[in-house]
DNA sequence: CTTGACCCAAGGGTTACCCTAGGGTTTCAC
DNA sequence: GTGAAACCCTAGGGTAACCCTTGGGTCAAG
């Protein structure tokens, strides 16, 4: 299989597929007289393997940790469990924060639905921005 | 002021200004004798704007184009209205998108935490996340 | 024999900085 | 007046996971 036949295989890009293979998760053959990059089983199986696990919030980095322990011969499983949990600590952290910032946003819009533009040229560049004050941010 | 003094005034960082003054944020002169960044009155307004506008998840393009606005004599207070519209609703989208990854994942620590870990070796990077299934995902 | 679909490598672009290297400058103490 | 600390400069690489472009080479069909 070329680039593009194992791209289709797994329902990803060709574009993917090199980059995976830059970064070593997947291990082509070449074709001595092209060039070519020539996936196996092998790729396909783990392809398919780091595009699950990224949607399950795995980075490339924890991906390529894992394929190398199994290819060390090692249980993989006891790393998987650990590091899901450090993710998904991770995405929740994040949706806190821009779950915040879209309070912030939501109360300064509702802040400014009473307030004219400010015009324009004094010290300032944009009234609205600068007059906004978080609520209770003066304990 | 410099660099440092500029930044200690606005509550960031020297790297934070040097950076804004890239993109145009922020103009300062140069003294001739030393090549230093030289900041005046108007340089800490526009830091301690772009700073609030950041806060309130206006990306630097967005500010950047704020300021140019101010800086033409126009306000741009209808456009900050409408950037802050879109912005959230960028912010809610990608929420919402780390929701359904969160969820996702405490299904599959679930389901892993009645399994075995796997034996290394056969054709399989991690049989956990390899027998993963989302759940509903066969209709 | 050409057209179109494919392949290659190397590099830049995305966001908002942070960090380093390899310099020069200023300021303070001694 | 000199040595060190603390500051300044530019140019570049790094972050995550690709996407896209450039400038080529390859291959199957008509």
């Amino acid at each position: 299989m070329n680039v593009s036949q194992l791209a289709r295989r797994a329902g990803t890009t060709a574009d993917t597929v090199r980059h995976y293979t830059e970064l070593g998760l997947l291990r082509p053959a070449r074709n001595p007289a092209n060039g070519y990059r020539e996936y196996g089983k092998g790729d396909l199986s783990r392809l398919n393997f780091s595009l699950q696990a990224r949607s399950l919030g795995f980075t490339l980095q924890d991906i390529s940790a894992l394929i190398a322990e199994s290819d060390a011969g090692h249980s993989p499983c006891q790393h998987t469990r650990s590091l899901i949990e450090q993710r998904l600590a991770e995405v929740e952290a994040r949706i806190a924060e821009l779950t915040r910032l879209s309070e912030r946003m939501r109360s300064a819009m509702l802040q400014w639905s009473t307030k004219p533009d400010c015009a324009p040229g004094n010290g300032t560049v944009c009234g609205l921005i600068q007059s906004w004050e978080e609520e209770g941010s003066h304990e």
